[in-house]
DNA sequence: TTCTATGCAAACGATTTGCAGGGAG
DNA sequence: CTCCCTGCAAATCGTTTGCATAGAA
């Protein structure tokens, strides 16, 4: 159960951007400045962004883009299907384009704050067993796990 | 790496507070009216409490004890082991007595926002490959997973 | 007496909201 | 021309910190 089919793939940012315009328009929904500006550093991010990165990337391309519209737009975006957010321990939520392939597990180390990302298949059985002994049903990308990363792991304690 | 085969199985409130106050002695800390008050409040609840429901909780008991001092009083007995925190999703940090035995992992649904508990071992599986693919040892009690429980699950619609 | 922990207030970081005007469709 | 979206400011929420002092050992 992998495919978000048509969700973007790799798109080049026009691209993205008129794809999701034209998910916007078939709700009755704008594409504007601040959305192209967020979608665009979201793309050329990669991977997750805090919605404070975004809001900082976002004004070093256009400085009159307000913290609210890029949280209200990342928030229209989930909402669309086009982003996910990941909920990272304590620190601040995180954002992302959906790719459709490049879905994958997060983990952050608590000793040095790093986030891996992992093969969803990880949680697979966990998720099995959780559906069957509690009829509970796993969202596997919802939130990051937590413990320690290999370097770490393997490096005397450290609170960096 | 510390103590958890002592570290009170189920204690009456003023044997919990005696053998917390010896541990805390041994590090030239202190037992206090106000760690006396977050203690009680821990072992009354019985399961997890946000800081701000053992703030509420507490100043039931002895309107004095200022917020400030809970959250200190439960980062410290975070510090000494008697307490363990779990961060839930988006929402604020829980804290629970640590009871040797009653390990379990915690799961959100985000419809309604009910935390389940699962026995640990629902992880183990991805424990386990998370170690051997990426040298990431997993610490499964520190944040809750998400998903849709399993009344949540069946009900046609959602939002709580 | 010695220091740790407390109360208080203000600071803080992340995120949200009410409102009036701007701009996409 | 409409109605959604935006910028701005202020409000919230959860949590932390600097101080001077009460109080445990």
């Amino acid at each position: 159960m992998h495919e978000r089919a048509e969700a973007a793939p790799q798109l080049s940012v026009p691209e993205l951007v008129e794809h999701v315009g034209q998910l916007l328009r078939a709700r009755g929904e704008r594409m504007t400045g601040p959305r192209k500006a967020v979608l665009a550093a979201l793309a050329a991010s990669g991977g997750h962004l805090g919605a404070e990165d975004v809001v900082t990337r976002v004004a070093e391309v256009d400085t009159r883009v307000h913290r609210a519209s890029v949280y209200r737009t990342l928030d229209a975006l989930c909402d669309l299907g086009v982003v996910q957010h990941v909920h990272i321990g304590h620190g601040a939520t995180a954002y992302h384009l959906v790719h459709g392939r490049t879905v994958h597990v997060h983990a952050q180390c608590s000793s040095c704050g790093a986030v891996v990302d992992l093969p969803v298949d990880v949680l697979e059985g966990a998720a099995g067993r959780m559906r069957q002994e509690a009829g509970f049903v796993l969202d596997p990308t919802h939130v990051a796990l937590s413990g320690t990363c290999s370097a770490c792991a393997q490096a005397p304690s450290r609170t960096a």
